[in-house]
DNA sequence: CTGGACCGTCAACACCTGTTGGCATACGGT
DNA sequence: ACCGTATGCCAACAGGTGTTGACGGTCCAG
């Protein structure tokens, strides 16, 4: 896979502009989509091309390789709020809420889900986004700053059960509820799992 | 698809025994196994006529397609305990407890989820497999049988979460924690989605 | 105006997929 | 002993996959 190489005389790191950002931005966005929708290996370079309009040469051209694309896709950020700001008493209904604003205002998360489940080196990207976002959170709200990576593990397991059962798998009781009956059910359960004392 | 033809005069609707039983099993058994390490699309008909160590076209003739042989490998029983000789107090702990034997004792349902989350059909089937054999189990410990399917697909949520960071993505912290302090955690959650008043 | 880098298309490659039909063999009831 | 049938293997098909290289057109710096 080639580095893009950058060749500004500016001191700020910023990539210069390409006349090519159009297209990039279209596989991009075409990208999230077919992920999301179909899994890895059923998202195929000639589909995710034809949705972006252009030739599946350009995907390579550009993310190197099948591979290459998917990790541009999945470089996600959560954007979870300041641990410092949050109300320690709240952490669990906020971070519930958030959680649900992230699967519904795109297909990031779907994305991540469906093909971190069937594919390698996407469970390997998953374990980092929640190891390196998730974790500090965590290490600001729970008592004993060594049990943080294990509370946030719980905390990833229910929010992450939230997104499978409702988002990917639909089940429908689970399409059904409303967000503040959800909020209102998982919102106590992470605030245990991360400020309870350990039992 | 045909279907299986028995030729039986008995009056119990056992299957024949056939010769190629051992064939069949061997198939089953392989097919698990690719399905729940490779999920459905990379889990390819001749990889799993490879491990069975018989022929590809074998495995078409007993199943008809490669969907039919997916359909036969997720005929999944949860071997739920019965609702009613369960204490009322303590459904939490216990469902918690045997799902983690279901996960560890065999390959199905980490098979179930890989293929749930990408194939269509496959979501289908989870959702019957937990409609059916979930939401009784809810339907005796929860106070509004109304409520029912809803708090069953809550337990879901949290159950199927704990199987997908720790047996399919194995986040580390999801992995090191041990059986005790999983039920000790996730016990009380499952308890309180099933008998909590509404909130 | 000109040369070179960039952008996009086309056709093709080598490989792998599910699936099919034909052929040999071994079994089991009569 | 015979014959229909179940069982298994082999070779092949049609279609789809990621990936590659060559070929024009377009833009911009010189």
């Amino acid at each position: 896979m080639q580095v893009e190489e950058q060749h500004e005389s500016g001191t700020a790191p910023t990539a210069a502009p390409r006349r090519s950002d159009a297209t990039r931005g279209a596989i991009l966005a075409a990208a999230r989509e077919r992920f999301a929708a179909d899994g890895y290996e059923r998202a195929t370079i000639r589909a995710i091309a034809r949705e972006a309009r252009i030739d599946p040469s350009m995907v390579m051209r550009y993310y190197g390789s099948k591979e290459g694309l998917f990790a541009a896709v999945l470089d996600v950020d959560l954007r979870l709020p300041d641990p410092a700001a949050l109300d320690r008493d709240d952490v669990g209904r906020v971070l519930v809420g958030h959680f649900l604003d992230l699967w519904e205002e795109s297909e990031v998360l779907t994305a991540m889900l469906r093909v971190g489940v069937t594919n390698p080196s996407g469970a390997e990207r998953m374990q980092g986004i929640f190891r390196d976002q998730l974790t500090p959170v965590a290490l600001l709200a729970c008592p004993d700053p060594e049990q943080a990576p294990a509370r946030a593990a719980l905390c990833a397991s229910q929010l992450l059960g939230l997104g499978l059962t409702r988002y990917v798998l639909r089940l429908p009781p689970a399409v059904t509820l409303h967000r503040e009956e959800i909020v209102a059910w998982l919102g106590p359960t992470v605030q245990r799992y991360l400020t309870a004392p350990h039992p």
